[in-house]
DNA sequence: AATACAAGCGCG
DNA sequence: AAAGCGCGCTTGTATT
């Protein structure tokens, strides 16, 4: 790391027909000012200082090119990024300027291609960034920008917390680019076995698997209806309803509450249906190439700061295809989650030291039942689950009150979240994200219920949709701070891998491109979990790395606070053979 | 023919 | 055994 007076701050940006880029000093002065040419810019900029900070108005529409020379970047600022964050976070007390140039609000450049803005497709609250596609590339629009940015930090009371968040969602965003670039290393013979093994051998030509016209047969059977439609909900309720299954839907928890031979071979059935028609042999074929599975990270696409994906549903991988990630020949994976994360930081942020107390050193719900709050496991995690989302009937609502009164200052903390949100107040995370104010819509609802006329279905309305608002803003303070916990995480992380030396080059791992091919790298992340491909002979190495950036992550946010976020770290057994 | 929506299910 | 947060994707149906 460069201490702070040496950061030489590169901005990149395009003028004319040209790549500028300008070198600032410090204090953001500039120092230098040199044009490239528009195809040539990454090959001469990546030989430049590495350790340089890269300020870019889009990270996934710069640095892939970075990458393709073979260049990594150590640091970055992703405007647009740090953008969405100063101009809402509560933290900053001047964000006029931010605000004012609509401009940057617009999605990423990377983003699939944003449809034409429709004539009558107005934001209700006239808010900047109607009818605009991507945030300018413009050299001096990159520079003004910076330079807002500063001026909003400067403005805060606290600007140590935005800034660890500013370079910890840049780092992200240079990570996202990153993995797709690398790729999950991806066994097409695994994958294809397990669907071979669960539906039966690809039929030719689009046909139906056997083994799911097996169980569609069985269904049609059961219902007394051979040529009953399955696949269509309406049909299916009604070919149900004909059976005596007088099911309000179709959901897979209501049939499971019959007692029908329908209901085991439909249930089945619709398994298996989902299986093919979501990570099936199109799946394959569309989105694996090369022994690799590239999707598309959106980080900072959830509301809360979490990423989102775009692109082979990414975060939705069925575990059951999990053993498809297969480590390279000479390679390994270490996968690595966090136990209750989003409890753990919740104690830390409210600094609820009976909670923090329960989970150390164990499984947090353990803790809890073993605190006396709660009788066993399985209650005490849908009572904590309860208490982050909301709940208020049920078993999970039924059971929150034993946890306040275990866990007040935990407790207190998602309680006044969610009573800010249902007054249409805006919530801020541990590092300064904020949540967005309820909009005019909203409070035209709660006023109209407040009215003198008020109609029992306008008051109605108006407390569910407050009731909504209060859950959302209880869980996105906990949610957002855990998915800063896990940035500052993979950030860490991605510095000690870059830090272990590259294997030579008979040893390299071809599909992970030029720049991975020869270093263990990030390849895989969802919220709370991550895989590292390695080099077989770093694995320990890589996992000690794994588990020392998570601590120093808990340092970085929490400080002395004692509170530890343990994992479960294993080193994959697969790879040694190949 | 193209597009929007709801249901359902996968993930955390 | 099923209430309560955040997502993406596929399918069938309704709309235009």
């Amino acid at each position: 790391m460069t201490a702070a007076g040496e950061v030489r701050w590169r901005v990149v940006g395009r003028e004319g027909g040209s790549v500028v880029l300008v070198d600032l000093d410090a204090g953001l002065d500039e120092v230098r000012r040199e044009r490239v040419g528009p195809d040539r810019w990454a090959v001469e900029a990546s030989a430049a200082d590495p350790s340089a900070r890269w300020v870019w108005s889009d990270t996934a529409r710069w640095y892939p090119d970075l990458l393709a020379a073979g260049s990594v970047v150590a640091r970055c600022q992703d405007l647009r990024l740090c953008h969405a964050i100063l101009r809402a976070s509560s933290l900053v007390t001047e964000a006029a300027a931010l605000r004012a140039d609509g401009a940057w609000d617009a999605p990423s450049t990377a983003a699939p291609a944003a449809v034409e803005p429709a004539l009558f497709d107005l934001d209700p609250d006239g808010g900047a960034g109607v009818g605009s596609r991507t945030v300018p590339e413009g050299i001096d629009d990159a520079l003004a920008e910076l330079r807002r940015q500063a001026a909003a930090l400067a403005s805060s009371g606290d600007p140590g917390r935005l800034r660890l968040l500013l370079a910890a969602e840049s780092a992200g965003a240079l990570l996202a680019a990153e993995m797709h670039a690398a790729g999950v290393p991806w066994s097409i013979e695994v994958h294809e076995g397990i669907l071979e093994q669960a539906l039966g051998p690809r039929p030719a030509g689009g046909g139906v698997p056997a083994r799911v016209q097996e169980l569609a047969d069985a269904v049609r059977a059961a219902l007394g209806d051979g040529r009953a439609s399955l696949d269509s909900q309406p049909k299916l309720l009604r070919s149900l309803h004909r059976a005596g299954v007088p099911a309000r839907s179709t959901s897979r928890w209501e049939l499971a509450e019959y007692e029908h031979p329908v209901i085991e071979p439909l249930l089945a059935y619709k398994k298996l249906m989902r299986l093919m028609t979501a990570n099936g042999w199109t799946w394959l074929d569309e989105w694996t190439a090369g022994g690799r599975f590239r999707p598309v990270y959106v980080p900072g696409g959830v509301v809360t700061g979490r990423w989102a994906s775009s692109g082979g549903g990414a975060l939705q991988l069925p575990r059951a295809l999990r053993p498809a990630v297969h480590a390279d020949p000479g390679w390994t994976l270490v996968v690595a989650d966090v136990a209750q994360l989003e409890p753990r930081v919740l104690a830390a942020m409210s600094g609820d030291l009976a909670l923090a107390e329960a989970a150390r050193g164990r499984d947090l719900y353990d803790g809890i039942v073993a605190s006396g709050a709660i009788a066993t496991r399985a209650e005490a995690k849908i009572a904590m689950l309860g208490a982050m989302y909301g709940a208020t009937t049920g078993d999970s609502g039924r059971l929150v009150p034993a946890l306040r009164r275990a866990y007040p200052r935990a407790m207190g903390l998602v309680d006044a979240a969610a009573r800010t949100g249902e007054s249409g107040g805006a919530v801020t995370t541990w590092l300064g994200r904020s949540s967005a104010p309820a909009g005019s819509e909203w409070h035209e609802v709660q006023a109209r219920a407040g009215g003198p006329d008020a109609s029992d279905a306008e008051c109605a309305q108006a407390r569910r949709s407050a009731g909504d608002r209060g859950r959302f803003t209880r869980n996105f303070v906990v949610q957002g701070t855990a998915a800063e916990w896990a940035l500052a995480w993979l950030a860490d992380l991605r510095g000690l891998l870059a830090e272990l030396p590259a294997v030579p080059v008979e040893q390299g791992a071809e599909a992970s491109g030029p720049v991975f091919s020869r270093r263990a790298h990030l390849c895989f992340f969802l919220h709370d979990e991550i895989i590292v491909h390695a080099p077989l002979a770093q694995a320990e190495a890589v996992a000690d790395a794994v588990a020392r950036s998570a601590e120093r992550a808990a340092r970085l946010l929490f400080g002395g606070f004692p509170i530890d976020f343990p994992l479960d770290l294993r080193i994959s057994i697969d790879a040694a053979k190949g």
